[in-house]
DNA sequence: CGCTTGGTTGATCGAACTCAAGTCCGGTGG
DNA sequence: CCACCGGACTTGAGTTCGATCAACCAAGCG
């Protein structure tokens, strides 16, 4: 959706004496951390899709965020993590020791302008998802999450892998599960999608949706 | 509602060269800046309260963040402006040329870090507008602005001065003005806050809240 | 005084939630 | 091979809640 803003001055962090030599594979449902645990280090999806998500008072969940290779996790600086993240297919992320990137930042402009680039991207999603939550229709809200997905997953082609269930598709748009359901098979009936499997949606009619 | 992660590297752009001498008075109602204009200029609140909104594609607008005195605008670090903003009450802002900003960050990691700090309390408070947003019921949501202003903006004490119209709130929200007015009526007459003024509230029970 | 603006309140309607059956599909074991 | 099972998804029926439309009120102002 929102291209990053300028040239990143930094392509990865594995260049970094701050980085773990081996990449960690995750496994699907599996966490990458807890909201909550102390935060000893960073992640850098190497490949795969990372699900952010906060736990609500009321017991609900509500994602705040869908991240690809390449994206940065866990940039709050904060001592705990205030998020949980999850992989929602298998992945591989590389792990940065907090304390080496903090003191390399002090002293490195070029690591902090590539944190701070990772921070801006992850604000205009975050934006862009509350535009989404905030103001339309659960058939809109469906549509934008489906749009963004196949932006950003699949480069625009038509065919969509939807790594996320009915479950977190509500929990990213303030949903339940049956309305997304519904919404979605809304979409079908109207020929604007099609779903030859239920995490695979091919867009018919990219104008309309 | 979410503290500065750590010691702000410093604790204004004033100190900077590339910061305009003068602060620029902005009267209430006022644009600071226009979403889609050339983007010359960052801006740190010296004094008052700065709303940030997106106009929606349906015509509607979403509240994208309520700044307070301390805080930076438009540090996306795009060519345009990618929100609006708008003085909820007269308000003073410094203007920091976005050329020289960028030129110095180049070469001191501390105003990087400043940025970067910015930006991360920035994506957290947008987090937790998604939280509301996403989540519960109107009469949730609309505690949960009223708990947030109060902490951000009295400190936590009892009188809350709202600073947002009830369409402003709404659209903060994600709910219409009369749902926004009568979420307000029934905390009233539940004895949760008292209103004096429309735009005046004190939080009885904060707890129930 | 009439007009405007922002807020409140009422009545109605539709959309989304809830509860509850179904269906589909992959996996497992007899 | 097939019957069974569990989980994710879909679909249906009824209810609730927020949006809509509309009237009303209070304050500010020419």
């Amino acid at each position: 959706m929102t291209l990053e803003p300028r040239e990143a001055p930094l392509q990865s962090l594995a260049a970094w004496p701050a980085a773990d030599q081996r990449p960690v594979e995750v496994r699907a449902g599996e966490h990458v951390f807890h909201e909550g645990a102390f935060c000893d280090a960073i992640f850098e999806i190497v490949d795969g899709i990372i699900t952010i998500y906060k736990n609500a008072l009321d017991g609900g969940r509500q994602l705040v965020g869908i991240r690809l290779a390449g994206d940065l996790l866990a940039i709050s600086g904060n001592d705990r993590y205030d998020c949980s993240a999850i992989a929602a297919r298998a992945s591989t992320v590389r792990r940065v020791s907090r304390a080496k990137v903090e003191a390399l930042m002090q002293t490195d402009a070029r690591l902090a302008e590539r944190l701070l680039g990772a921070c801006r991207a992850e604000l205009a999603h975050t934006r862009e998802q509350l535009m989404i939550v905030g103001a339309r229709s659960a058939l809109g809200r469906v549509a934008a999450l489906l749009l963004d997905l196949s932006n950003r997953t699949a480069d625009g082609a038509p065919a969509v892998d939807l790594p996320l269930s009915r479950g977190e598709m509500g929990d990213y748009l303030g949903l339940t599960i049956e309305t997304v359901s519904r919404a979605m098979s809304r979409l079908k009936s109207s020929r604007i999608i099609a779903l030859p499997r239920s995490d695979l949606a091919l867009i018919l009619d990219r104008a309309r949706l």
